[in-house]
DNA sequence: GTAATTGCAAATGGTTTGCATGTAA
DNA sequence: TTACATGCAAACCATTTGCAATTAC
């Protein structure tokens, strides 16, 4: 899995942040920039440990809990999305500067990978099924779990 | 939500679960007996703490861990399946009877209905979607969310 | 009689919260 | 100066487990 990869614009997404920050009067930390700024260097989905690790490996002083509510605050300001895969722990992902990012998932029951997809064709047919169903469609997780191309070659 | 539809054929997951309880050599007790029948009548969609309500209505003696321990016996044998929308606790749905029940649901955000679809044109793109990236697909899940006739009209 | 089962209470794991202290604005 | 933020520990919630007593077989 890249560490790193073509990054959603980070800088849309600093923007966001900011004026969400300003608007409802939450300060600028030193704790808060740099959990921001290791969260936009970690892969695309981390679970709230492995963001924690990083952090302490910078700062030791950092609370877990201050890494909980900045996670709980990129969240509600829309740059991160919580993920809850299988029983797994609840990983955040970088979320899209469009702000209109949605997509869903196939997971590597193997070895964890995460890769994203989007499919006009699906979103389609759940519409067409809810509405023969009688329902408003609001949202959709659909996740997709299997073996990634290395772990099948590995076996 | 009726409280009783059609009733997966309770015979036969009666059936399933004895074959399973005899192989282990597992027992037949009076709470097992108990928490069975209060499963099979419940609503198709539990919770641990609907059921265990049920279950004390009967048998004010029940605790609560053995009905936890039922209901992971139900799932072990394929009699029950668990599931975790959203944020929301884990529910119970009880299992179809043939062994082979895979299907989806779309789940009312307003009044928590849950309604199962089962579509073979997704099942077939999410294949072919899996495929193009590498991965055999193994399991999925697929929610919808959003609201459903009767809470639409109330609005 | 032996091993599985139960009920209780205590332990667990992940997440949140209260509060005294620290600090950005 | 005055909220907001932090770090810690304690609280929380859902779930699991250890154990002594009970019960099915």
């Amino acid at each position: 899995m890249a560490e790193k990869e073509p990054a959603a614009d980070v800088g849309v997404l600093r923007a966001r942040l900011a004026s969400y920050m300003n608007r409802r009067r939450l300060r600028s930390t030193a704790q808060r920039r740099l959990i921001i700024d290791t969260f936009f260097e970690a892969p695309s989905h981390v679970t709230v440990d492995e963001l924690y690790a990083r952090v302490r490996g910078k700062d030791q002083k950092v609370g877990y809990a201050t890494v909980y509510r900045a996670l709980k605050l990129f969240t509600e300001c829309g740059i991160a999305h919580e993920r809850r895969f299988r029983d797994g722990p609840t990983c955040y992902e970088i979320g899209d500067s469009s702000g209109d990012d949605h997509h869903d998932h196939l997971i590597c029951l193997e070895c964890g990978e995460i890769v994203e997809f989007h499919d006009e064709r699906i979103e389609a047919l759940q519409e067409e099924i809810a509405s023969k169903l009688g329902f408003a469609v609001e949202s959709h997780r659909h996740e997709i779990y299997g073996a990634c191309r290395r772990c099948k070659l590995r076996r």
